[in-house]
DNA sequence: TATTTAAGGTTACAGATGTAAACTAAAGCA
DNA sequence: TGCTTTAGTTTACATCTGTAACCTTAAATA
């Protein structure tokens, strides 16, 4: 069975840019990633940790090495909300949707980004 | 401004039982999460860890302490699927649920609901 | 060519977390 | 009243996480 890979908060950050952009070199990383006040050491360590978690890879085919994800976002995502939705939520999708709905601190934008994404599945339902 | 509790997800276990139970005492704490395989000595910690943190407080009017919770669990929800949304989705309440109704992973019975909900959603709005 | 820069590797260190033992004092039971 | 149980307190210890310095070597640049 697949091991457990558990990305922690800002290492998710270093995974976010390698999705956006496999196969980019250490420098590449840290010119984008710098913007959240990182050292460069830091920023190393972040991206030495993943891949000893096999989180991601080094291709060292070219002179430098670049960096690529091994797990997608999506499964990810998934991961992460499955085990969200277990500990909050108690496991309910719909207590959470429901908890979502009613949250007043959602922008305006959101509101109606939400609103407008049940009504559309509301309709699709009715098909 | 508050201060941010932050609570792990063994402390959420101890959270949620005192949510449902509040001013219990460490007799009955220990005897319901035992049963997650832990020892004595772990749910003591756990608890004390909630008391420093504030989450909980002790009402020591009576001779054996009761415990009960300081911050509600709503608030915690909502405190955690904000930062939940915010690490995961980039802050997308939609791109979450959309990637809920799409997780082929949902039981049955969570997908009935989430339609239901979704359904029951989309006609509230059409009032 | 001498100096600066950057890449990759090693080490560090504090705080949070999971998990628990050990100690002390009180309380209940034999 | 002595023994056992338990509450509360103190201490422990490994792992994970955030954050980074230091070292060595190669490359780029003056």
């Amino acid at each position: 069975m697949k091991k457990e890979i558990n990305i922690s908060e800002s290492e998710w950050l270093v995974m976010e840019y390698l999705w956006s952009n496999p196969l980019v070199t250490i420098t590449e990383i840290r010119k984008e990633l710098s913007a959240n006040g990182w050292s460069d050491s830091t920023i190393k360590t972040l991206v030495r940790r993943l891949v000893s978690k096999k989180a991601i890879a080094i291709n060292n085919e070219a002179a430098t090495f670049r960096y690529y994800p091994l797990i997608s976002q999506n499964e990810c995502r998934l991961k992460e909300t499955r085990s969200f939705i277990n500990r909050v939520y108690d496991g309910s999708v719909s207590m959470l949707v429901t908890n979502l709905a009613a949250d007043s601190n959602l922008t305006d934008k959101e509101t109606e980004e939400l609103l407008a994404l049940i009504e559309k599945m509301g309709k699709e339902q009715e098909k």
